[in-house]
DNA sequence: ATCTTTAATGATAACGATTATTGTTTAATA
DNA sequence: TATTAAACAATAATCGTTATCATTAAAGAT
């Protein structure tokens, strides 16, 4: 808790107590959450807290790039707090998201191609993940 | 047209008009057009045929292969003929799409990776294209 | 410690892309 | 040409996200 209170002010960002919330429960769980998985867990603390909210805070996060936002399942955006550069698998069976570490790509590593410069990238696999494949 | 017929023939799509006119349409332009404007270019020819038809036989063409879907702006599917592997760049200024074709990524080609099995995959740039730089 | 200002919050309406529904029409085969 | 299953057009419904606006709270100045 205290700890995100003092990343949110290194990064400037106003500390409210249903954004130290929002961040502890990204680091908490490491995982990928959407905007209502957020809200829902948000909600036991703060049980009156608004959806739209949620969603500015997570804009706010995302823009001083304390959590990624990721678009796997087009139409849900999900976020989590690793932010280094690393790809994401999702599993047409069991729905689930999971990292992909990146070993080394030869477009990736550039900071443009075709004198396009790049400023962000997402790599997303689909497929079934090995808990399904064996199932 | 024929050329078209023929394809969709070959897959085993059934034919029908409206399918070979979105299907001509997005061969003809070689471009990333959102289903509006495929829906505006196929009006053309078909002043009556319904948005939810053309959404329908983008599926149709997806589901055989004819055609890929694109993500890279999350809240608008676009579409092109090309359906060799390769990525996307998204302008931030100009808003164009643009091809990305990949010289080499550890990752890609494989088949799978951490033992998910990998069917389809989706590399999205974003940036500042090379014609917006120059201004 | 209180005041002031500016931004964040909560409630809810609006928006926009996509999907579902249903009656009608058309393509493909017999 | 008749039959049948699928495609089509029109339109309503859905759902994630964004916009609006009145209220509240945080941060710095007094």
């Amino acid at each position: 808790m205290e700890d995100c209170i003092k990343i949110l002010k290194q990064k400037g960002v106003k500390v409210t107590s249903q954004r130290t919330e929002v961040f502890r429960v990204l680091r908490s769980v490491q995982e990928h959450l959407s905007v209502e998985e957020v809200f829902d867990k948000v909600r036991k603390k703060f049980p009156v807290i608004s959806l739209a909210t949620v969603y500015s805070i997570l804009e706010a996060l995302k823009n001083n790039s304390l959590i990624e936002e990721l678009r796997i399942i087009p139409e849900k955006a999900c976020f989590n707090v690793r932010t280094d550069l690393h790809h994401h698998f999702y599993c047409k069976k069991c729905k689930k998201i999971s990292d992909v570490d990146i070993p080394f790509c030869a477009t990736l590593d550039k900071k443009e191609v075709a004198g396009n410069l790049i400023e962000e990238c997402k790599g997303y696999f689909y497929g079934i993940c090995k808990a399904c494949r064996k199932k």
